[in-house]
DNA sequence: TCCGTCTTAATAATTTCTTAATAATTAGGT
DNA sequence: ACCTAATTATTAAGAAATTATTAAGACGGA
């Protein structure tokens, strides 16, 4: 097999989330936990019901694997349970496969499913699936390196230059003056703004992103002598263009 | 204009959505639906290409969900005749693709991709995300840019040049020479072009639209050498047409 | 804990929209 | 041609909406 992992997720390794996995036997823990722990997650781990709840509000998680059939408090009580203390996204592992009980997970919350028996990689796959909530693809895919005038966007190297100088952008500021290099001229709206640099699930506000192209912005006036500039498009969104040079 | 929520994804539920989900397993679909479902939308199903062809027909679904890899008719065939035929947004769901199935697919005129193994939630999210951005991409579908004597009216950009020289219009302005644009000779009463500029809740009165042609125009006159003018028909509305150069 | 980052909120600055008043034009009847 | 009523053009000012800027708090990671 093509031994490369469908997305590589190289980039979540750095990111070392933290997953808590409840289930009473043990040897399926171990097995799921080994292969979480190769994609560079954290692995907690909790055998009933009371641990598991105890341990989510002790640890913050970043996702839960749930099984529905533990000893003492009942999986779908630990899911409701969860989900009146926080959103952290929750897979279900289950036995039983009937429409009923799907829903009565998904009424729960549950962000996705596993019936038993899985095999731990389509488990892995789907952790990797419910935290990637940023495509890297949206990064990553097209070429390595864009230019724009004076600027310079490396995707690999996750850094740009303008004029030669290093600028140094966080991580949403770099996706931002990544996406409007992509396409310059294009006009974007803060919501797809928004959605690219942050995430789909981002429920916070429009205005963040003025915030952002405001840093960038000041981080590209910086540098003397060259004239990319971010352009506002009032009652619409910003794009990338060039202007005078500064 | 305050207390109306901007919509935080779940309030479209009301809407009552129809979204049609094209795809071969019947795991997934189950799948899909029961998220889309609780999400308040109308789920169509469809388990190959023709009867997706079919069914996008006949219902006019608001939204398709398209797997890439699908018996007969392949998935992109599908994506571009969808494409052809109407402006419905399409989500494609592809399964360990190579980047060029990705950009063709994206090139077809998809709007967002999910790649297998997908969160069903991740994918109601970005299914709420799409449909909620419609709206203000109403006047980015059609053609990129549409011309007419030595005006071209550029939707990707939102920007307008007439004989190489950019206009600097007003949100408002830029729609109403967008709309007067696209079917050039045709008048449209001050009815329209408010409703279609402004918003089909303004209350005003309808002489605001004069306010806004007549900088247009004023606009329009500043760059010389050019024929390209808004005529008032008395008595009914505007259009545009070619008249003597200036 | 310290540091960098993100988000939010408050307020300042800017741009745009609407309204209203007046002038100019048009259409139609005489 | 002339007159009148209706329609449209023009202008400027105040109102409204959008964006910029700044700073403070929240949060997570070294």
């Amino acid at each position: 097999m093509a031994d490369i992992p469908i997305d590589s997720g190289k980039d979540i390794m750095s990111t070392g989330k933290r997953v808590l996995v409840v289930d009473d036997d043990a040897k399926t823990v171990e097995l799921v936990q080994l292969y979480l722990k190769r994609d560079g997650y954290k692995v907690l781990i909790a055998y009933d019901g009371n641990e598991a709840l105890h341990l989510a509000r002790e640890a913050k998680p970043d996702l839960v694997v749930l099984d529905l059939m533990l000893p003492g408090v009942d999986g779908l009580e630990v899911c409701r349970q969860l989900r009146e203390e926080s959103d952290v996204p929750i897979i279900m592992l289950t036995a039983r496969t009937t429409e009923a009980d799907r829903l009565k997970g998904l009424d729960l919350g549950a962000d996705d499913y596993v019936t038993k028996p899985f095999s731990p990689r389509e488990l892995a796959a789907r952790v990797r699936a419910v935290l990637r909530r940023i495509p890297e693809e949206v990064l990553m895919r097209g070429p390595e390196e864009v230019y724009y005038g004076k600027l310079a966007v490396n995707f690999r190297k996750h850094e740009a230059t303008l004029a030669g100088t290093v600028l140094n952008l966080t991580p949403i500021e770099f996706k931002l003056l990544g996406i409007l290099s992509r396409e310059p001229d294009r006009v974007f709206s803060r919501a797809q703004l928004i959605e690219m640099a942050v995430g789909y699930d981002f429920d916070g506000f429009d205005r963040t992103v003025d915030v952002h192209i405001h840093n960038v912005r000041r981080k590209l006036d910086s540098v003397p002598g060259h004239s990319v500039q971010i352009k506002t498009v009032y009652g619409t969104g910003y794009k990338l263009a060039l202007g005078v040079s500064n």
